[in-house]
DNA sequence: TAGATAACTTAGCATCTTCAAG
DNA sequence: CTTGAAGATGCTAAGTTATCTA
């Protein structure tokens, strides 16, 4: 988030310049007046635009749809701009919205159904036979070398043991893979049952406090005091904090020693009135001491905490839910600290407490057995809710939300939720244009709120914004989506390097990530934004008739289950589908065919402004590359002239030697080529993916079927683009996806 | 029927693990 | 065998949408 610490710098120096604290900043801060221009629409502007300009066609539309990926201007840029700051907002914008119908529910969607009956239990694996082969033939494997070589070193016995793990494990995994739950063969559940049967052990709870040792001291204003345990345990969260940056913030500080002091015993709080004099060094040096010996401890005492931590997960990282053990994603409960917000959060540094047994909802079947709590406890209830797939929740202090604890993304439960919401977006893909078409034309609608939403669904789908809901002011960072958009985070500019009606965007989005782009839109468009701004103030809402609810209660009429955030998943997908096609090549190799593969996922990643901060050691890596393409070059010139001076001595004779030199030659010329081409095609990966991050929308926007499928047809195994995870989270797409699958 | 809240998805960064090169 | 980069996994914050409640 190279943008992110940029403004987090200008922060800093503002706050050197000005030592009140930010919070007073905050209260100072001058809330900019919000004139709503209600009803402010001029009916002369309506239908103007017509002599100018037809309405576009679908057609049309796509295609500026195809060349949106070069008008994503990836934010090198943007960081260029040193003026770069949001200021933080005026007022908690809360707005009366007509209300969601929240009839449209998205259990319509139909999954496309298997009408195969059902599965045995232990789900059948594609051949069963042979993979019991395979598993016998492993044990056998493990037993002879567990039989072999007693009598040898220490070394080999370790290496041994490394090995016969190694093979224990693809036994287990190909055990896992026979007893793969294949539900997507199954009959979904009626009306939003999400299980008949669920059992679990209950949440894991971080371990207690441990006091510090004796020698160990805390130092207020030079003199030791020894803090009461809880003060004391809160003091270590801050101490160990003490190299990160956002120690010295001064939001974060008061915040802290605000909690901090609601630790306190009467005494200390009466003693420790001044953060600043408060010396943490000694627990700084512990803890740093500590993490020091962790990273130390020897291989044995690593295999000895490995096994522990396995113990854990079987314990506590299952559930058995309808017959099939499933994974559970977070079982265990966030351990307490300090409260660390993305961007400038307001509530960064606050203390985010220790959860009790007491705190935490249990969920599971009447007749499974109840989860016990830990010795001395009891939970907050238990209850046997099967319409929701969490197994335990609990409020968290900090912002009063509620967490969960939920199955792992390669449950039954996720995965079908995940197979639904690729078919909603398919289905969108057949009336795409159709909405398309109206809202172009509800651009010239005479209602303002109409056009508004016109407008919003033109951005929604065309740079793939989120919905944007409203947020309270002073609870979150300052970040926007959609309808959120206030008038200082566009700039309108009728020419810009030579093209009309540039739309400049500039704000901070999900994660304070920063959406910066410049776009023509529809010269309808232009005009409405335009209108939109007319005596508004920057801080005011640039859809003021508009929010979410209303425009999600639209869409859903449009389309059973339309939202927002479909055509995100919806434009990712074709995205990709359209790229891959586009881009892959049956004759190239493996390696560049991956190189088009991830030049297509690319182009989704910058669709939906998916980035990432350059890796810290990415120069440094980049360069140790190039080094190493270098030398290639040089070996391969080398082994050019050998081939050459081969092919000279070979001339004219019959020596079989020589002939067979020059084809050795020839090979390593080969060799060697493929290997730097290999290496240059990594070199160009890894620099176009330098501060784009592919993971988010292949794990959560890419419709895996489109994957499997191209796989299949460019003869690529699927493990160079899916990890082992992956893999697991689609099982079903998989499973289920022939060669031609079209999106 | 709006506002609150519950439920669930999406997100980037931190940390742990693995693997390959020196 | 060691080192460091890449890749995988873990963590939990921050969104969206559905649902509840007064």
């Amino acid at each position: 988030m190279a943008e992110d610490s940029c403004s987090v710098k200008e922060m800093e120096t503002e706050l050197k310049d000005n030592p009140c604290s930010s919070e007073d900043a905050f209260a100072v801060n001058p809330k900019k007046k919000k004139s709503k221009a209600k009803g402010k629409v001029k009916s002369q502007h309506e239908g103007k635009e017509k002599t100018h300009r037809k309405i576009k066609t679908p057609k049309e539309e796509s295609m500026d749809f195809e060349d949106r990926r070069s008008q994503v201007n990836v934010k090198e840029e943007a960081d260029k701009d040193p003026d770069f700051v949001t200021e933080g907002k005026g007022k908690k914008r809360k707005r009366k919205a007509d209300k969601a119908d929240g009839r449209s529910s998205t259990s319509e969607a139909t999954l496309p159904k298997k009408k195969k009956k059902k599965v045995a239990e232990e789900g059948q694996g594609n051949s069963p036979i042979a993979k019991k082969k395979k598993i016998k033939e492993k044990k056998e494997k493990v037993k002879k070398e567990e039989g072999g070589c007693s009598v040898s070193t220490k070394k080999k016995k370790t290496k041994e043991e490394i090995e016969a793990a190694r093979a224990l494990k693809i036994k287990k995994k190909e055990e896992e893979e026979k007893q793969r739950w294949r539900w997507w063969e199954e009959e979904k559940y009626e009306d939003g049952i999400k299980w008949k049967f669920l059992e679990h052990k209950g949440p894991y709870f971080p371990p207690e406090y441990q006091p510090l040792p004796d020698d160990v001291k805390f130092y207020y204003n030079g003199k030791a005091v020894k803090l009461s345990l809880p003060a004391e345990e809160v003091a270590l969260f801050f101490a160990q904090m003490l190299d990160h940056e956002y120690t010295t913030k001064e939001v974060f500080r008061n915040n802290f020693f605000r909690d901090w002091r609601k630790e306190m015993t009467l005494e200390e709080r009466q003693l420790i009135m001044d953060l600043n004099k408060c010396d943490f060094g000694e627990l700084h040096a512990m803890h740093k001491q500590k993490v020091e010996t962790r990273k130390n401890i020897s291989k044995e005492e690593k295999l000895v905490n490995k096994e522990v931590n396995q113990k854990i997960v079987d314990e506590y990282g299952f559930c058995v839910l309808d017959h099939h053990r499933e994974r559970i994603g977070n079982f265990k409960i966030e351990p307490p600290g300090l409260f660390r917000g993305r961007g400038d959060h307001p509530k960064q540094g606050m203390l985010k407490k220790r959860i009790r047994p007491e705190d935490v909802i249990i969920n599971c079947s009447k007749d499974s057995h109840i989860p016990e709590p830990p010795a001395g406890h009891c939970w907050k209830e238990v209850r046997h809710d099967n319409v929701v797939t969490w197994l335990a929740s609990w409020t968290e202090n900090v912002q009063g939300s509620c967490k969960y604890v939920m199955l792992n993304a390669n449950s039954k439960l996720k995965g079908e939720k995940d197979w639904e919401k690729y078919e909603v977006a398919r289905r969108l893909k057949s009336c795409v244009d159709a909405i398309r078409t109206q809202y172009q034309e509800d651009l010239k609608s005479k209602q303002m709120g109409t056009r508004q939403r016109a407008v919003a669904l033109y951005f929604i789908d065309k740079l793939a914004l989120r919905a944007g809901n409203e947020k309270e002011e002073g609870e979150t960072a300052d970040t926007v989506g959609c309808c959120s958009l206030r008038v200082e985070h566009i700039t309108l500019h009728d020419t810009l390097d030579g093209q009309k009606c540039v739309v400049e965007f500039d704000f901070l989005g999900k994660d304070c990530i920063r959406y910066y782009n410049k776009v023509p839109v529809a010269k309808r468009v232009f005009k409405n934004l335009k209108l939109f701004m007319e005596n508004k103030q920057g801080g005011d809402d640039l859809f003021d008739r508009l929010n979410t609810q209303v425009l999600n209660k639209h869409l859903s009429s449009l389309m059973p289950g339309l939202t927002a955030k479909v055509f995100r998943t919806y434009n990712a997908s074709i995205t990709l589908q359209q790229q891959l096609k586009e881009l892959s090549n049956m004759k190239e190799n493996v390696a560049e065919k991956l190189l088009s593969y991830n030049r297509a996922n690319r182009a989704v990643a910058i669709l939906c402004n998916h980035q990432r901060a350059p890796p810290k050691t990415f120069e440094q890596s980049m360069a140790n590359l190039q080094a190493k393409i270098d030398s290639r070059k040089e070996q391969l010139d080398l082994a050019k002239k050998e081939l050459k001076q081969a092919k000279k001595e070979a001339k004219g004779s019959t020596d079989n030697k020589l002939l067979i030199v020059v084809e050795k030659k020839k090979k390593a010329v080969k060799r060697c080529e493929e290997q730097l081409l290999k290496m240059e095609v990594q070199a160009t990966d890894r620099e176009e993916n330098k501060q784009i991050a592919l993971g988010t929308s292949k794990l959560n926007y890419l419709d895996p079927r489109i994957t499997v499928a191209w796989c299949k047809n460019m003869e690529v195994p699927l493990d160079k683009i899916y990890n082992k995870s992956l893999r697991d989270k689609f099982a079903w797409a998989v499973d289920m996806t022939e060669h031609d699958f079209v999106f």
